[in-house]
RNA sequence: GGCGGCAUGGCCAAGUGGUAAGGCAGAGGAUUGCAAAUCCUUUACCCCCAGUUCGAAUCUGGGUGCCGCCUCCA
């Protein structure tokens, strides 16, 4: 079993083989720090995380670097309406990203470098462009030429020749009319009057936008790295002069394998700021959307084809999570009656057969291109009867031994989705500080209680005697009136009733 | 115009040569006063046309439709 993941740069899937044996050394490009994020960053470090967690688990070591671009025209433009600072529109937006993240269950990258702090490995490493004649200075600014770089063009599909009378009319303006080719771009750009600057050999200013990535990756990585992620956005430009930097400084490879992921769409157009169609992460969380559900959403389609986001199919995650998160969580949630212990599943050797051909179904889902929807299929055939169980429990039925054999299902389900970054949701705050969460979850009260025990017990009491009389409107509407208060009724035979808080 | 991708049931979505995973929604039955939950059963001529093959959703050619990149973008 091999872990073969699709290459931009060969347009093939390749099997992946890291440069040093068990290592992984991975770079994913991260935000601009302007605003907040929306779905389509969602997606993709949802997927990247995955991909970390999954190799992980494979037992590689990953050395996961994440940018942030912190140095920008936008930050500027959105420090200038507000009248404040790029670094205050920067630190800003890094906590919102954190708090996003976090919140998505998406594993923090081992080092976050800032453009604003690799100043000097960008100035050394336009220096060394320069050095090598594949950058020239041009009134203050600074850029890369693009016919001192052979194989350019070779991650995007593009090629010099054909594409440069197609270009050159396109723009006329000053900075195009410094260049020598249209597809030369900016290593560094002059300061313009008012704007924070940064000082260098070519006069205060800021680095272009493609060259941190190369600074950073070199510094905290070395020349080649194993993986290069980011959206499929980015594969022009940015990529490919990524590749151009970094390599004509090099001469080695910038990264093996290049991934991307597909777009998020909204009604079948790219989700983006400039289109102004997005949706933040935070609004989507703030308006009681599950991060699980999120996740699931992102997670049932295929990496690198686009994702139509639309409230039905993220209505349709949000339920399919009710019942794998449900299954996820019977385990610990009822532990009292079932008494499975967490220990994990291990690597699979002790596993009945049943369970282990399920094991070796996702494993070969993931190492196919990271087939998450496949591998989702997996484990909700395994959340199957653990679903029917938690919902059994929940409303008041006892474990039959059938049930308790199913520990070792539960433990699989918990290990795979963990791979996946699906984890049962946070229970809500205890109101009893004292009490156990498992004892909390048995008698159903985690919520802030709207309605007292007393209250819904009288009128479950009264619903009871009216069902003895027949007068079924009544009980109706006594069930209605609790369910408005998040109460759920359950009959069970022999004319008991339990409740619950939703 | 150049480069790339996609088209599978009511919706979402796997499957890339051997008679179609999974999720959501729906239908029938058991159970229930009715619900909910649970259990059983059930729902696809894979965009069109031609070809290769014993056999194609899966390969080839053509067509149609949609999308992305070529400018900041995850």
């Amino acid at each position: 079993m091999t872990l073969r993941l699709t290459n931009t740069l060969t347009r093939t899937t390749e099997t992946f083989i890291p440069l040093k044996d068990r290592e992984v050394s991975i770079y994913c490009c991260g935000v601009t720090v302007y605003d907040l994020c929306h779905l389509g960053h969602a997606r993709s470090y949802i997927v990247w995380d995955v991909l970390r967690r999954y190799l992980m688990w494979q037992g590689y070591r990953v050395t996961f670097v994440q940018n942030f671009t912190d140095i920008d025209d936008k930050i500027l433009q959105r420090a200038a309406s507000e009248g404040s600072s790029m670094d205050a529109v920067s630190e800003r937006n890094i906590e919102a990203f954190f708090t996003d993240m976090d919140a998505l269950n998406i594993l923090r990258a081992d080092r976050m470098p800032r453009a604003t702090r690799c100043l000097d490995g960008i100035r050394a490493l336009i220096g060394d462009l320069e050095q090598r004649g594949a950058a020239y200075s041009a009134d203050g600014d600074v850029y890369f030429a693009v016919m001192k770089a052979p194989g350019y063009g070779k991650l995007s599909g593009r090629d010099l020749a054909e594409q440069q009378g197609g270009a050159s009319g396109r723009t006329a303006d000053v900075e195009e009319a410094r260049k020598r080719h249209p597809f030369d771009f900016a290593l560094w750009k002059g300061a313009k009057p008012g704007e924070p600057s940064f000082p260098s050999p070519w006069g205060a200013g800021r680095p272009g936008w493609h060259i941190e990535c190369s600074a950073m990756v070199r510094a905290e990585l070395g020349d080649t790295i194993d993986i290069h992620l980011g959206g499929a956005d980015l594969i022009f430009p940015h990529h490919e002069n990524e590749i151009a930097q970094s390599e004509a400084a090099s001469g080695k490879p910038l990264a093996r394998y290049w991934l991307h992921n597909g777009m998020v769409n909204v009604g079948g157009e790219k989700m983006s700021k400039s289109l102004g169609n997005f949706t933040t992460i935070r609004a989507l969380l703030e308006s009681g959307v599950s991060p699980m559900t999120l996740r699931l959403f992102v997670l049932q389609a295929h990496y690198r084809k686009p994702l139509d986001f639309t409230a039905a199919a993220l209505e349709a995650a949000a339920t399919g999570w009710k019942g794998l998160g449900g299954a996820l969580a019977v385990g610990r949630s009822q532990q009292g009656l079932l008494g499975w212990s967490e220990s994990a599943a291990g690597s699979g050797a002790a596993l009945p057969e049943e369970l282990a051909a399920s094991r070796r179904r996702f494993v070969a889902a993931m190492d196919d291109d990271l087939n998450t929807a496949a591998a989702l299929g997996e484990l909700f055939e395994l959340a199957r009867p653990l679903r029917a169980l938690a919902n059994r429990l929940q409303r008041g039925d006892l474990p039959s031994e059938a049930d308790r054999v199913l520990g070792g299902r539960w433990r699989l389900l918990v290990e795979l989705a963990e791979v996946l970054g699906l984890q049962p949701d946070q229970p809500r705050p205890l109101t009893a500080p004292g009490s156990s969460s498992a004892e909390a979850n048995l008698a159903g009260c985690t919520a802030p209680q709207a309605l007292h025990d007393g209250a819904i017990e009288t009128m479950v009491a009264e619903r009871k005697a009216a069902k003895a009389n027949r007068d079924f409107a009544t009980a109706d509407r006594l069930r209605d009136e609790l369910r408005e208060q998040g109460i759920e009724l359950v009959d069970k035979p022999g004319g008991i009733t339990v409740w619950l808080r939703g």
